[in-house]
DNA sequence: AAGATAATTGAACGGTTGCTCAACTGTTCC
DNA sequence: GGAACAGTTGAGCAACCGTTCAATTATCTT
């Protein structure tokens, strides 16, 4: 579906329009990107991504550990799962989660540095 | 407010739990990160920040650019404005927005990187 | 096969969020 | 001062989100 290129305004400053519109990224892009921050984006599943910084762990350590229920775990660990944010591997009764890649802490890192500026 | 090391949970790691807990992020800490990365987590923000690495951009341009209305770009500008993603000056009746620093850019690079690899 | 426990799932609820609309502020120009 | 326009703001509404609760699946043990 094409944006069309018109607004409510009247003293747009053409030129600059001109310069950034070939740059933005596309309506996809930005979405998949939002998608992706949203994630980040949420108090609980940012401390499951932090604790399993350090160790893989199960539904049940990651519940105790934030002193959730397991029910509330699983439901965000879901997401971060399909949006391949974390792996995870059956062991009998458990199911243990990792971190996918070192993108995740970088993005992690990154914005803790920004917040400790 | 003390979170209790109780859960629902029999068979914790425990070993594992006792060497995660003490690197977690805190409560505040995670809720500031997180509230960090909500506002990258939405299709507007994400273009809004985007546009503004090519050049810096009065309400109106952003909102022809983004064909939305000037209110609704003003309320997203409201949002990064407060958790100083983006600084602005006024020129006359114009208000122009910039991105507030370097920060910014390394966090859209980052995420585009992962959308991309 | 039955019982116990880990994990997942779906529905439901309450809170949050993003846009719209209308009113308002601030600046410029006459 | 008053008209015109850029920008901001608050209320309202629909859509989305995170947790709870109850039911279900999967695995292990006896």
């Amino acid at each position: 579906m094409e944006r069309l290129p018109v607004c409510e305004c009247e003293s747009v400053h053409q030129d600059v329009v001109n310069e950034v519109r070939p740059q933005l990224l596309c309506e996809d892009e930005a979405i998949d990107l939002a998608a992706l921050y949203k994630l980040f984006g949420d108090g609980t599943r940012v401390r499951i991504l932090q604790a399993l910084r350090v160790h893989e762990l199960c539904v049940c350590d990651l519940a105790c550990i934030l002193g959730m229920t397991k029910s509330a775990i699983s439901h965000q660990l879901k997401a971060l799962r399909l949006s391949n944010l974390v792996r995870f591997r059956r062991e009998g009764q458990n199911v243990f989660y990792a971190l996918a890649d070192e993108h995740v802490e970088k993005i992690l890192d990154l914005g803790l540095d920004h917040l400790r500026e």
